[in-house]
RNA sequence: GGUCCGGUAGUUCAAUCUGGUUAGAGCACCUGCCUGUCACGCAGGAAGUUGCGAGUUCGAUCCUCGUCCGGACCGCCA
């Protein structure tokens, strides 16, 4: 017996034709003489009844020993159902079976999945991942991946772009992100590094004349997970010769207007807003501002140095956000959001209630009536309503608001789920210090390009804190979803670049001579971006956890639970590689 | 590396705060009954190294310490 259909497409329309469907046993009822099987693929479920009046004994007693993810093969014939199922899109017919065989028999599953979506916690759920993988949810999670992997690849495709594969045995760089190693047999004592990201290969491309190129790519970072991180992630890596931002910015907007239109039939707005960086700080606290709700963050710096409260006199920066309707916080909740700051590495969460249009309770004694009327006023606020309030540094305001707004803003629900804002931050600074090792870092990567009007700063290596670049990020809900830039094209300033990162000639020559070599041999202007596949992806199936929407992802320490990997290899395979391993 | 939460039957949870007889429940599983269920129903049953190791105690699932595993956040992530 061979299937006909899926178990996702049978309707009225097949009522009386002869089928054959083979599937998972999802649901088995059996009624005493009637038997119900529910059988399950990724296309649906189909209700089969096997009737003790129309089948021999023996194939009675076959659907009677089916268990939950039993594998069989049924024939029978269609027909419309007494009673629809509306729970189910086949629910309107069901087939009468003629004859069942057990493909292959299953022990009991860990879990189930009734419901669409597997009952274990997400550590049982990836020790047997492809038992969970079986659930609706997850079947139509990695369907949505697929789709949204096709509608790049048709996009980019038409647009003129390429795809192009780049190693994953790549060079170390310095830099970023810890490497992946992986050492080498024919070079004792040499490694190859798993790419942070196709970067330097797609500029290479661009080099070799291959204008537009794009790589749905895997890329590697050794460094901690997070919900929307792992090791090996994905990126729809994309560069293009002789472009500017905005041709980037088209070109990734209509990308992510013809994803999500295809893939998951969402209309979205573009052109995307845009924010510079310092404005997406100053209001949002964070580089990847959620503009789904307001909430702003409120500077008052300024009159706070004249404070007769000595937290805000003292303090390099002084913000808060206002906040309707929590005027009746509980002592416990208040509590919780102070040790949130707390965490988050502030002294404290200055707070006061605003009743009836004036402050009330907190900190409002040490305040004078004009320090008052000031913070009321940029307040804003419509009705009564809580004000906290951060007096750090401006980093650790900052970061404390930030992070503050984005749990009150799912807390109080301030959004609707159902909305995608879209924004474009831009105007980032080129470099930023760094006080631990005393030296200047770029913010996005290396190869980034100036701001035209900096070049000269650049070369003379003066104002390099008020440097702006040509890098952009791509923000989705207060998701970063992309990143991109501008890149360098000519050795020479490249070189001036790394220099002022403080690399030496000989590390220059040794790390990155083959590019300054490159980009002696005609290297084209180019720039480009790549938005992160990962959370795109779970972004529009509603995951919190890019873990939901990859098909074996890591845990969160980085182990594979289903594999158990990673683990030992054989004493042979060290001696090969002329490895000894250290005790720990 | 740090802070916090969790680990009890196959599984999801309860009991732990306030240590004490036999560690409970739903689903799953097993047996029987049941001819229109569709998360079928009914009756019965089996199922536990309370993650692991030490300590305190007459007595530890419960308190303490260590350790392992999972998760959230900070650091980290050009």
């Amino acid at each position: 017996m061979k299937r006909t259909d899926n178990c996702g497409e049978l309707r009225k329309a097949d009522d009386g034709n002869k089928v054959v469907l083979s599937g998972w046993v999802h649901k088995y009822r059996n009624l005493g003489g009637l038997i119900f099987l529910d059988l399950r693929d990724r296309y649906g479920i189909t209700q089969i009844l096997f009737d003790p009046n129309d089948l021999p004994k023996a194939a009675i007693d076959i659907a009677n020993s089916c268990r939950n993810e039993f594998v069989v093969t049924v024939s029978g014939t269609v027909r419309i159902k007494p009673e629809p199922n509306k729970n189910l899109a086949t629910g309107e017919i069901e087939v009468v079976a003629d004859n069942i065989i057990i493909e292959n028999e299953s022990v009991t599953p860990p879990f189930n999945f009734l419901n669409g979506k597997s009952d274990a916690k997400e550590e049982v759920r990836l020790q047997y991942r492809y038992i969970d993988l079986r659930s609706d949810k997850m079947t139509n999670n990695l369907l949505i991946r697929h789709k949204i992997c096709l509608a790049a690849r048709n996009y980019l495709s038409e647009k003129g772009f390429i795809e192009i594969e780049t190693p994953t045995l790549a060079k170390s760089t310095p830099e970023g992100a810890r490497d992946y190693l992986v050492p080498s047999r024919i070079y004792p004592g040499n490694f190859f590094a798993l790419p942070q990201s196709p970067q330097i290969y797609k500029q290479l491309l661009m080099v070799a004349g291959q204008d537009k190129y794009f790589q749905i790519a895997r890329c590697y970072r050794d460094e901690d997970s997070r919900k929307d991180r792992q090791p090996e992630f994905t990126q729809i890596d994309i560069e293009q010769s002789f472009v500017t931002e905005e041709d980037i910015f088209s070109l990734t907007e209509g990308m992510f207007a013809y994803i999500f239109k295809q893939a998951a039939d969402i209309d979205i707005k573009i052109p995307f807003e845009r924010l510079t960086f310092k404005s997406a700080m100053d209001d949002y606290g964070v580089d990847k501002p959620d503009l789904r709700f307001g909430l702003k963050l409120k500077n008052i710096s300024v009159s706070a140095k004249n404070s007769g409260f000595s937290v805000f006199a003292n303090a390099e920066c002084v913000k808060f956000i206002a906040v309707e309707g929590l005027e009746n916080l509980s002592r416990k909740q208040m509590g919780e959001y102070e040790d949130y700051a707390k965490h988050l590495g502030g002294k404290g969460l200055a707070f006061t209630k605003v009743i009836g249009g004036k402050l009330d309770g907190g900190i409002s004694k040490f305040l004078s009536g004009e320090e008052q009327k000031i913070i009321i006023d940029k307040a804003e606020l419509s009705k009564d309503g809580i004000i906290f309030f951060a007096a750090d540094s401006e980093d650790l305001a900052n970061k404390i608001l930030g992070a503050l707004r984005n749990r009150l803003g799912g807390e109080l629900k301030l959004f609707d789920i159902n909305e995608y804002k879209f924004c474009w931050i831009v105007d980032f600074p080129m470099f930023e210090f760094n006080p631990d090792e005393n030296r200047w870092q770029t913010m996005h990567h290396m190869f980034t390009m100036p701001k035209p009007e900096y070049l000269q700063d650049v070369i003379n290596e003066v104002n390099l804190d008020k440097i702006l670049g040509q890098l952009y990020d791509l923000v989705l809900n207060g998701v970063e979803l992309a990143s991109g830039s501008i890149r360098i094209h000519k050795s020479e300033f490249q070189k001036k670049i790394f220099k002022i990162l403080g690399m030496t000639d000989a590390e220059i020559e040794n790390k990155f001579g083959f590019m300054l070599n490159a980009f002696k041999f005609g290297a084209p202007p180019h720039g480009g971006i790549a938005p992160g596949l990962d959370r795109i992806v779970s972004i529009i199936c509603g995951e919190e956890s890019i873990r939901e929407v990859i098909a074996f992802p890591k845990s969160k320490s980085q182990n594979c639970l289903m594999m158990n990997a990673p683990s030992e290899v054989d004493k042979s395979q060290l001696e090969e590689l002329f490895i000894e391993i250290r005790k720990k």
